[in-house]
Parts: C-alpha cells; structure tokens; sequence
DNA sequence: CGTCAAGGCCAA
DNA sequence: TTGGCCTTGACG
C-alpha cells in the first residue's frame, strides 16, 4: 500500500473519531471584523485577511488625524518626541521582532551615511531610502507577525500610533525655499532619520504645527499603506461604510452580480485569472492611478461556472491554445499559456458588473450590493470562506449565496464526506458557500484564502487538522510512545489490508494520484477528457448535485466541478498527450497531495514518523538548512516530510510551507525550464508587477501647479514610489525565500536601477513609436538621429516640468549640466528596447535579474540560487520566442550596465528630478 | 529496475 | 461516454 493509501486510512480514522474537527474551525467565524481585538490563532491560518484588530486599527489611524492620541495606549508621553530620531527610536523601540528591524532600516536612515552610494545631495537618495526602509520596516513587521502566527498584530500599528501628537520643536538649521528643500537642506550634521523630518520643511511657509501634521500623516501613509495592503484584498477604508474602495465594491460585484449574458460567472478552477490590479492594489492613501485597469493575465485552461435561467453551465474562459500569438513561446503549451490578456476575468467581471447596472438581465436581478456588506464579504473571504460563510452572508442584505442557496464548494471539496456531495451542507467542517478561488494569486503569493487552501490541502492530504494523540507525530524519539498512539498503530494495521482507498470524488475504489488528487479511474478519465475535449457542461439542478459511484455520471458539471474543487490540476491533463513520463515541476507544484513516492517499508511507519517528526517550530529552521546544503534533497525531505509533518502539527502553515516548498522545487541550480514552466515563472513575475502603476507616477499635474507644497508633493511621490516598490516586492514569488533583512537591503540599495529600468521598459514597449524608427536606408545615422532627438525631447519636458514646478525658467545648459548624462543614458537604454521590441516577458525578468545583482561582491547563495532562476528563465523565453535573435539575451542583459551606470547618476542628481524623468506619461 | 502518473485503447 | 486495463517514460 502506497502513501496516499495510508493516509487516507488515516484520515478516515481519525475523521470518525475527531468530529469536532469542523465545529473548531467553524468557530473562528464569530470573530467578526468589526471587533476589534488580537487575532485569533485561528486567524493565523489567514497571511493576508488582516485581523479584525488591524482593520479597525488601521481605519482609525487613516480616518483620524490625530493618530497621536493613541500614544497614551502605549504609554508614550505625546510630548516626549522632539525630533524625527526619537520618532525612528521609538519605532524602533516596539516590541517586535529583532530580526523584524532588520539592517535595511538602519540602512535606510540618513543617520547610517556610511551605507549610502556616494552622493553630494545625499538626503534626497536618502529620503526615499529612508522612507523605503520605513514601509519595508512595517512590512517586516507583518510578515514576522505573520511567520510567527503570534500575536503581534498591534505592533506595526504602535509604530505608527506612537508618533507624537505635537510638532518636533523647529530645528535650528536650515532656512532654505521649498523648491531647494529636496536638493541642499541636507545637513550632514544633523541628517534626517526620516524623510518627514527633513528639517529643512521648517522653512516652508506653514505652520510648525502643520508640517509635522503634514509629516506624520505621511509615514502613517507609507507605513501604513505598504502595511495594510500587504497582500491582502481588503483595506481598511473596507471597514468604514460608505468609503469601501472602487475596488472592494469591483470585487463585491465579482462575487454577487457580474453576469456573462445572464450567467453569472463563477471562477472554478484552473491557473486562472490573476489581478494584480484594483483588488490587490487600491489604496485611498496613496491614490494609485485609477484608469489603469486591473492586469489580468491567464496561463491555463480556466474554467468559468455560472447560471443562467436556473441552469448551471461551464464555461472555457476561451480556447487556450488560440489565445497566444504565434510568436508566443506559450503555443506549445495550452496548459500554460501565458502574459496577453485575453477576456480578462476578472477585469471583465468588472465591466460586466458595471454593463449590469445598464442593462437588463435574463437572470434575477441582481441584489443591490452595499458597499458596507461588499467589505464585509471580503473581509470575511478569507476567514469564513473555509467555515460557516452562509452565517455570514445571511447577514448581508443582498448577498446570496450562488444559486440561491447553499452549495457544493468549488474549494474545500466535499470534506470527510467524500461524496456526500454539496447536499449535505452543514456537515462539520464542510464548506458550503461557494466561494470564488483564484488560485493563480493565491500560487503567486496572495495567501487571502489561506484557511481555505489548507482546509483543502488537509482534505487533499487526506488528513485532518487533528492533532491529538491518535496521530504518530512524535514517535521518532520515543516520546510519543502513548497508549493511543499504540492503539491506532494496531488498528492501522488491521485496518490497512482490509479498506481499500476511495476516490476523493465519488468514493469509488481509488487506484491512485491521478491530476493532483486521489481518484478512481473513472474521474481521472473524465477529468482528462473533459480538459481535453474542452467541454461544456451544464447542470440542470442548482449545481449541488451530489456525486457518488453511483450518480457521478448523472451531472457531469457537478462532477467536474468536484474535480476542480478537490483539486484537481488542469494543467496535469498534458498538451501534447506525451504519455509517461512526468509532469514539470511546475505543474507538481501545483498539486495539492505531495507524499513519500517510494513504498512504506514493513516498519515503514516509523521511518515515516521519522521524517514527520520535527517540530513546527523548527519546520523553518529545517528547510533554510536544508536550502543551503542541497536544494533537490531538501525538496525531497520537504515533499516527503515537512509538509506532512506541518499538517500534522500546525496546519495553519501548510499552505506557507508549500510556497517554501515550491521556492525549492525550482530552486535548482542549472536548472533549464521547460517553455511551460518559463511561461508560469514568468507569468506569476508579471502578476506580480504593477508596470504602469510604478511607471506613470500620479498627481504630477498637483506637482507642476502648486509649487507652495512642492516638498510634500515630493515626498508623497517618493512614498508613493516606495509603496509600490514594497508592494511589488511582497508579491513577488520567491519573496518568502529571502528573509526579510535581505528584500529592505536589496531595495534599499536597487530601487533606483528598478525605477530606470522599469520606465525605459515602459517607454519603449508603452510609449510612442517614433516616427524615424522604421524604414530609413541609414540605420546608424539614423539611429544617432532617433538618440538625438529623443534626449534632447526629454530634456526640453524635463526643463518645462522643472521650469513650472519652481516658478523660474531652468536653463538647458544647467538641466544638461546636472543630468544630461543621465538622460542620455536612460533614453539609450529606452531606445534599445525599443529598437528589440522588448517584452513584458522579458522585463519582469530582468526587474528580478537587476534586483539580485550584487556589485558589492556579497552575493549570497541564495540570491544567486533566484537570479540564476530567472536568468534560466529568460533564456528560455528568448530562445523560444525569438530562435532567430540568439543574441537578443545577451543584448537584453548587457543593458543592465547602462541601468545601473544611469541609476547611479539618478542617484546622485537632485531628487526633483524623479518623478519627471520616470513619470513616462508626461512624455510624448 | 520498480514505481507511478501520465495517455491510449476499447468493450460496455 | 464511460471506465477498466494497458502502455509509456521520467525518476529514484
């Protein structure tokens, strides 16, 4: 008997004697988000819902400008801050986390020169360093308080809440104009720890009294902002009723009444949509551009449920393999088709959301959703998702479950049912609301379902979060050498010969891993023909059709809708039909059953204890350790045993653990990836990256015209240039892989080759096509030309935005003096993009590639380990996509130089410049 | 070479 | 169309 015999047996066992396994999870949907309290270790199984606590917190702390007078909470005397380096201790003083401070805030403030690039204006590189590592700093300390599921959630805020009620006394120094404040305020002898502090604003024609109103609401802004929407789908304005976000309401009518011809869609499987767009990203803070649509993208067969005239139907969002370009490397694999966009789900939800309210609709019509109940959906998504949502939503007027009542779920499965189906919905634990997964964000980092997916990986394990004394998980030392224990070997045992496995779809006999899930071979032949053959199904019931042996075949919806739900793997259903063999690692990972391939020796259960054995707590330790020395034996222990081992234990960290485990899967040095798993590594990168959003910087026009606030308007550009920065970094997929230390130092020192690289990227793959770029007889005439002539443009808007931002013409001389050099460089690595025609692909990879360059020799194995990852990556990509360019990767690459050679003169120019040389829509 | 998870075949 | 059985081929 293999593994997933076992340990179906197991949880077969353990189910029919721990049935208070769902009440404890349902439990932890009381916990309503509008009480405002610590999380609940329930609520740790959630990395990206905030606690109930936060939400409330962080509200307040956006709603109110006197966030101060919460410092009396803590204790803290208001009075007792003078100066913005009592303000970095006092943030530094939290009770969090050493490791949670990390070198990168040090590194970030003014105070540290030493660490600073060389600079003469060194506040400004220093200001948005600063202000980065303070984003990053709260960012740390969520994803600490996240590692470590304690308890923490009130320490970011107290950062914040515990900046002073009242203005720092005027420093001594320093009376310059605004419009220099940026450029020559610094003080080497009294640097500002904290860009809001710049003492230099005290010569700014408000009051003492506003500028330090001004400033504190600005790193409320920035650690705010980059703290609350990390990763998470909700903001705090989700929480204030009336003032939930365009996206939250988009999002609430994903859910509730976007319709696709009277169908309401129902995401149901696949890699599918991913946005990375309004949903992950809308913040009230920090106003990010509100025309860019959310970015969609698709790389798999995605699988569409909706109702129609009370008939549940299936829809293939659009037929994978004609979605790529012929020039697309994803033409080889419709499992895994990758970047365009195409029907946008998502986005498209949207849009038929908003065509709703305009248009009548065969099917009932749809409830008028409030935002307040739209939060709340959200809010509860990730927590109630895996509990009682139906408690929930029976609360909010307007929203219904999909079809009206409940239902089959489309995510947890059926639970220890097996195939009792979605009839029986109130069984323990059992999901029955159906609940929109897109487990593309969730593979890409957005853990928002987390309680869902780890609910369903302990299905899919076959387990259950049971972790009493009937489960060997502590055998390997002896030490667990209990009576129950012993007992439950013996009945194992017995019972091993005598129950066969069951298919986690009908209950039918099992013969096997098939897709991801164990099934019999009759749902894994009607898995894969259905994928195969594309094919639509439709339910003439309410979609909650029970599936056992002996009806599966009644509703073939119902049935692969199990399928999917189960989790089962689209992309496992092989494009080229290649029989044997394996599957890439990319699509392993995406199984939810990961177990021991080889057979359980006689005694093989206590080996197995052995490799389960460890304790959650070293679970971390373990695969770090395990990293270093050797990644394809780590992945083996971690496939073997760690994941079991953690479900076993705390299953709360399941779904973070496989995120670990998939880091190592492709982790493999020298690795060559196949164009499929190319395609998803680049894909889950652009996923990750807001391209526009950081490259088409707001509010410009704000800048441009009031030159009286020029240095807020400054600083809220640079927070907002951190904030996505921060963000992108958090979404990025080997962002668990790296501690957190390392992500603020390799921003700290990198955002400035990031942001020239990101706008050359969008200049040339989003800006105008100039005109003496095609069809002239003189290449390198022209090409010295086209250079020319698009520098000398760029400097002409740099010196309009300049001369309008500071009320007073700038020369050219003097623009070409400080940063015509850098212009050049920036507009020759445009050009050459251009020139390549570069792609998204291929940017986001050397966003990545540019980030883990080490110039200062200390490379780490680890950064290495990911930027030879993503260099492999693009070099499949290139060689796939342009075979008859095979020197397009090392052109790609050697323009990484001249990013840097002309960040570094970023670096060194007075910070004003910024915003103008990297807000591309200011151009052309 | 055994295992296992793909695809294929074909009778029902 | 289903599903039991077979073949295939990567992997350890």
């Amino acid at each position: 008997m293999s593994l997933f015999q076992d340990l179906k047996l197991k949880r077969r066992k353990i189910d029919s004697r721990c049935s208070s396994d769902g009440e404890s999870i349902a439990d932890t949907s009381t916990s309503s988000p509008d009480v405002a309290g610590p999380a609940s270790p329930s609520n740790r199984m959630d990395r990206s819902v905030p606690s109930p606590g936060l939400i409330i917190s962080m509200d307040r702390m956006a709603s109110s400008p006197e966030c101060g007078s919460m410092t009396t909470d803590s204790g803290q005397d208001p009075n007792d801050v003078g100066e913005g380096v009592k303000v970095k201790e006092e943030m530094l003083d939290e009770p969090q986390p050493k490791d949670a401070i990390g070198t990168g805030y040090e590194n970030g403030t003014v105070a540290d020169n030493k660490t600073e690039p060389p600079s003469p204006s060194p506040s400004p590189s220093a200001v948005v360093t600063a202000a980065l590592a303070a984003a990053t700093a709260a960012a740390q300390q969520e994803q600490q308080q996240q590692r470590r599921e304690s308890v923490v959630m009130t320490s970011p805020l107290s950062c914040v809440v515990k900046l002073p009620s009242t203005p720092p006394p005027p420093p001594s120094s320093s009376s310059l104009s605004p419009p220099l404040t940026w450029t020559t305020a610094t003080s080497q002898t009294n640097p500002p720890p904290l860009r809001c502090y710049t003492p230099s604003s005290a010569a700014n024609s408000m009051s003492m009294t506003q500028q330090y109103q001004q400033r504190r609401q600005s790193v409320v802004t920035s650690v705010s902002s980059a703290f609350w929407n990390a990763g998470t789908q909700t903001s705090p304005a989700s929480t204030a009723p009336g003032n939930a976000s365009v996206a939250t309401a988009a999002a609430a009518s994903v859910l509730s009444v976007c319709r696709i011809n009277g169908v309401r869609p129902e995401l149901i499987g696949g890699a599918g949509f991913a946005t990375t767009g309004a949903v992950a990203t809308c913040n009230t803070d920090m106003k990010p551009p509100a025309a860019i649509p959310p970015r969609t993208t698709r790389s798999a067969p995605t699988v569409i449920m909706g109702e129609a005239g009370g008939v549940r139907t299936m829809i293939w969002s659009s037929p994978p393999c004609t979605v790529e370009q012929s020039t697309s490397p994803a033409s080889t694999g419709c499992g895994s088709v990758p970047s365009t966009v195409s029907t946008p789900y998502w986005s498209s939800a949207a849009t038929w959301s908003s065509n709703t309210s305009s248009t009548s609709s065969p099917s009932p019509s749809p409830a008028a959703v409030s935002e307040e109940s739209a939060a709340h959906l959200l809010l509860n998504l990730g927590v109630a998702a895996g509990h009682d949502v139906a408690s929930v939503i029976s609360h909010m007027p307007g929203l219904r479950p999909i079809s009206g009542q409940l239902q089959q779920t489309s995510v947890a499965g059926s639970g220890s049912g097996g195939g009792s189906g979605g009839g029986n919905a109130t069984s323990g634990g059992q999901q029955s609301f159906h609940v929109p997964l897109n487990m593309e964000r969730l593979w890409a980092g957005d853990l928002s379902q987390l309680p869902v997916a780890a609910t369903h990986q302990m299905h899919a394990l076959n387990l259950t979060a049971n972790t009493g004394p009937g489960w060997p998980m502590a055998g390997s030392n002896g030490d667990n050498k209990s009576a129950p224990v012993n007992t439950y070997h013996q009945m194992e045992e017995a019972d091993e010969q005598e129950q066969p496995m069951v298919c986690m779809i009908c209950d039918d006999r099992a013969t096997g891993l098939h897709y991801g899930i164990i099934t019999c071979e009759g749902c894994k032949g009607f898995f894969k023909r259905t994928v195969q053959n594309r094919r639509i199904y439709t339910c003439i019931a309410e979609g909650t059709c029970e599936i056992t042996k002996a009806q599966r075949n009644r509703c073939q919806y119902c049935r692969f809708k199990k399928c999917i739900g189960q989790g089962m793997v689209l992309q496992a259903v092989r494009e080229d039909r290649m029989p044997g063999g394996r599957n890439s690692g990319a699509v392993y990972n995406l199984y939810k059953v990961k177990y021991k391939k080889k057979r359980l020796p006689k005694n093989g259960q206590v080996k197995m204890e052995k490799s389960v054995t460890c304790t959650t707590a070293s679970t971390m330790t373990t695969i770090k350790t395990e990293n270093q020395d050797n990644n394809t034996s780590s992945m083996s222990t971690l496939v073997n045993g760690t994941i079991l081992k953690t479900a076993l234990t705390n299953p709360s960290e399941v779904v973070y653990l496989r995120q670990r485990l998939d880091n190592a899967v492709s982790s493999s040095r020298d690795r060559t990836f196949s164009i499929e798993a190319t395609v998803n590594m680049i894909k889950n990168l652009m996923d990750c990256d807001e391209f526009q959003d950081i490259a088409t910087l707001r509010n410009m026009e704000d800048l441009l015209e009031h030159n009286s606030d020029l240095s807020a308007k400054l600083m809220q550009i640079g927070d907002s240039i951190v904030y996505k920065l921060v963000q992108w970094t958090k979404r990025l997929p080997f962002y668990l892989e790296l501690p957190v230390e390392v992500h603020t130092r390799l921003l700290t020192h990198k955002w400035h080759e990031l942001l020239v690289l990101t706008t050359s990227a969008y200049q040339a793959i989003h800006g105008p096509q100039k005109i003496w770029n095609s069809n002239n007889m003189n290449g390198d005439r022209n090409e010295d030309s086209e250079f020319h002539q698009e520098v000398f443009q760029n400097l002409c808007i740099l010196q309009n935005c300049l001369s309008s931002m500071m009320g007073k013409p700038i020369t050219m001389d003097q623009l070409r003096q400080d940063v015509g050099v850098m212009v050049e460089k920036i507009t020759h690595v445009t050009l050459m993009f251009r020139r390549v025609k570069l792609r998204m692909e291929e940017y986001v990879c050397l966003k990545v590639i540019i980030m883990l360059t080490q110039n200062n020799g200390n490379t780490t194995n680890e950064l290495e380990t990911i930027q030879e990852r993503y260099t492999s990556c693009l070099k499949t990509y290139v060689e796939h996509t342009f075979p008859m360019q095979p020197n397009r990767l090392q052109d790609l690459l050697q323009r990484l130089p001249e990013i840097q050679s002309a960040a570094s003169l970023l670096l060194e120019s007075k910070m004003f410049y910024v915003p103008f040389l990297l807000n591309s829509t200011i151009r052309s």
